[in-house]
RNA sequence: GCGGUCGUAGUCUAGUCUGGUUAGGACACUGGCCUCCCAAGCCAGCAACCCGGGUUCAAAUCCCGGCGACCGCACCA
């Protein structure tokens, strides 16, 4: 019990109890995975529950599933196929690695965006002529080769189709954005959220259920209007206070996080969009509820180079653990239209939405007409992309580029001036198009099921209480005969059915002395304990024990179902149910 | 991937250096006895040398490889 990491007790106590432990440990384990036992997964339900309460229920958000196996087309369009991969060299000497591309950038002075354009060839010919060398040892280096962080793997039987797992859920939602937004009768703002598994190949996955190879993830984009960013709900929170590290203060030495209200972070623009603040503001709410105090919990700000491909500001909610320190268990970023864009330039399908003016509107301006006849010979089956990308251009745009080049890049498509025709027109505008902008919170739910383990566990009197907060506890009540003879058991067993019955998650236990059940009942979390005792067989009252007081009441038992959900629901407390028993 | 440390029941550990009885103990767990409210007691039981190869008459022990854990490097979009 002297064991001074608190990630080693707890991790002890979920695996001797079922909450999770290492996968495939009779293979001799592997690194990266874990498995949920009956408790775990319990817990994690009840916290994806609270995760609809929190973030599904106050602005309708949508809930959808898709597939983890996603055809490469999408992450090439999403930018993850290249973002996802690292240029590795190895030191030949002393066997470091290393980024090919930082250490390029370090000893020639090339910037960011110039290696980031070589490919494996050119970066290894780069290497070469600068003579570029170990930065530990001056040994030489091996040629660079790409490190992939997703997990790749074909699709069917014999087949050449290259499919990735999923590194992130969001794209199942980006990739299906029409058919949702319809779904939701094509209104704004709309939220959509998807919480499943998604794969990551770690170099090395350390720290359990924090860093894995296959995790589980929730991820909310909420789509706006960008001409429209105002957040309807930031009366609500307008005066909730936040404790961020924006940028500028991050750079700075001894970095401590500011605690300002959610209107001063607006004016001050430490965040962006009214929504990303709103959403930052349930993410710290749900990290209370599930037990985790606000002085453990903080905001960061990515640095520009820190930040996602997609991402134009970004924040991680950070956990204060007892092992690694701060550590992010949610990234709220700005995805603007980045991830419709992209997937609308390669597929070819208008991922815009039409918005009615309040009046039409008339207004002469550039036209740009595509030329079907011409169109459609020569570009075939990619006439349909072709006029999609042209419906989405801008006509002043387009006849710049026909004047001064002779032709115009739509997507990877060469537009000649024969395929258009470009007016001027009186218009009358009924509304507009637009690509909607995206603001994202996305929860790592494997780290909110640590740590609300880790901030449940107490210890009282050389014995272990797992304070769990009781809407999440994964068994809400034992049941104790006081001893198991004289007919208690039977009445025990009776009232355990009951509850089961009424839809608690019960467990019965006789097993050893009253005081040993109620330690093994402590040590799960489950918040009440019912005993059965003698006065039961004369008055039909049983008494109910609670969790973090040890304070005892006495009850009904044709009360207890109400009594029982009105305390595990948060609408009553432990003194508000039976008769307290004076000690 | 690299380097270092390490791997004995569910947990903690003795044994490893110096190879040699049936791998010992504690806690937990299961069954029984007992038990009128916080891990009491008694009896019985279940249960382990990470995996593979080598050396040897003999390997938990020595050697090699693999897997895993921890720490450091790198990585964490």
């Amino acid at each position: 019990m002297l064991k001074s990491d608190k990630y080693e007790i707890v991790s002890e106590l979920a695996r001797r109890r079922g909450f999770f432990w290492p996968s495939y440990e009779i293979y001799g384990g592997a690194s990266g995975f874990i498995t949920y036992g009956p408790l775990g997964t319990l817990l994690k339900q009840k916290i994806e529950e609270k995760i609809r309460n929190f973030l599904i229920r106050p602005l309708n958000i949508l809930e959808m599933e898709s597939s983890i196996i996603t055809p490469a087309k999408v992450f090439e369009a999403s930018g993850h196929v290249k973002a996802f991969r690292e240029p590795m060299v190895e030191c030949l000497k002393c066997n470091q690695r290393f980024r090919a591309d930082h250490l390029l950038q370090e000893q020639t002075g090339l910037s960011d965006t110039q290696t980031e354009k070589l490919n494996l060839h050119e970066l290894g010919k780069e290497i070469i002529t600068h003579r570029i060398k170990c930065p530990e040892c001056e040994g030489k280096l091996s040629l660079p080769r790409y490190f992939m962080t997703m997990f790749k793997t074909t699709i069917g039987p014999y087949s050449k189709e290259v499919g990735y797992g999923r590194p992130e859920a969001a794209q199942g939602i980006f990739v299906e954005f029409k058919r949702l937004y319809e779904t939701n009768r094509e209104k704004l703002p709309l939220g959509i959220i998807q919480m499943g598994h998604a794969l990551r190949n770690e170099i090395s996955p350390r720290q359990g259920p924090v860093r894995l190879r296959e995790f589980n993830i929730a991820d909310l984009e909420f789509f706006f209007d960008p001409e429209n960013p105002k957040c309807s709900k930031l009366k609500e929170i307008t005066n909730t206070t936040l404790h961020l590290i924006p940028a500028p203060l991050k750079k700075k030495e001894g970095k401590k996080a500011i605690e300002v209200t959610v209107k001063e972070a607006l004016q001050k623009a430490y965040i962006k969009t009214e929504w990303q603040a709103y959403f930052m503001v349930l993410a710290k709410h749900l990290l209370s509820e599930l037990g985790i105090p606000a002085d453990k919990q903080r905001f960061i700000e990515k640095l520009p180079w820190e930040r996602a491909h997609y991402s134009a500001q970004g924040y991680d909610q950070e956990i204060y653990f007892n092992r690694w320190g701060w550590t992010e268990i949610s990234g709220h970023n700005y995805r603007t239209d980045y991830d419709l864009r992209q997937h609308m330039k390669h597929s070819g399908v208008d991922m815009r939405v039409f918005k009615k003016h309040e009046k039409p509107i008339t207004v002469r301006r550039r036209v740009l007409e595509p030329v079907l006849t011409e169109i459609g010979p020569v570009f075939k089956n990619n006439a349909s992309k072709v006029i999609a990308l042209l419906s989405e251009a801008n006509a002043e745009e387009v006849e710049k580029s026909l004047d001064q080049n002779g032709y115009y890049i739509a997507g990877s498509f060469k537009i000649l001036p024969i395929h258009v025709k470009i007016t001027y027109k009186e218009v009358e505008e009924t509304g507009r198009r637009f690509i909607p902008h995206v603001v994202e919170p996305s929860f790592g739910i494997d780290r909110l099921v640590y740590a609300a383990l880790e901030f449940a566990y107490d210890q009282q009197k050389d014995r272990v209480v797992l304070r769990l907060p009781r809407e999440i506890a994964p068994i809400q009540v034992a049941v104790f005969p006081l001893v198991s003879k004289d007919g208690l058991a039977e009445k025990a067993k009776e009232v355990y059915v009951m509850l089961r019955e009424g839809g608690f998650m019960a467990e019965y236990d006789e097993a050893g002395s009253i005081g040993r059940r109620y330690a093994r009942a402590d040590e799960v979390g489950i918040p009440l304990c019912i005993t059965i005792d003698y006065q039961t067989l004369e008055n039909k009252t049983v008494t109910i024990r609670e969790r973090d007081s040890w304070k005892q009441t006495r009850e009904k038992i044709n009360a207890l179902v109400e009594s029982l959900q009105d305390y595990l629901n948060c609408k009553a407390n432990f003194a508000d149910i039976g008769d307290a028993i004076e000690k």
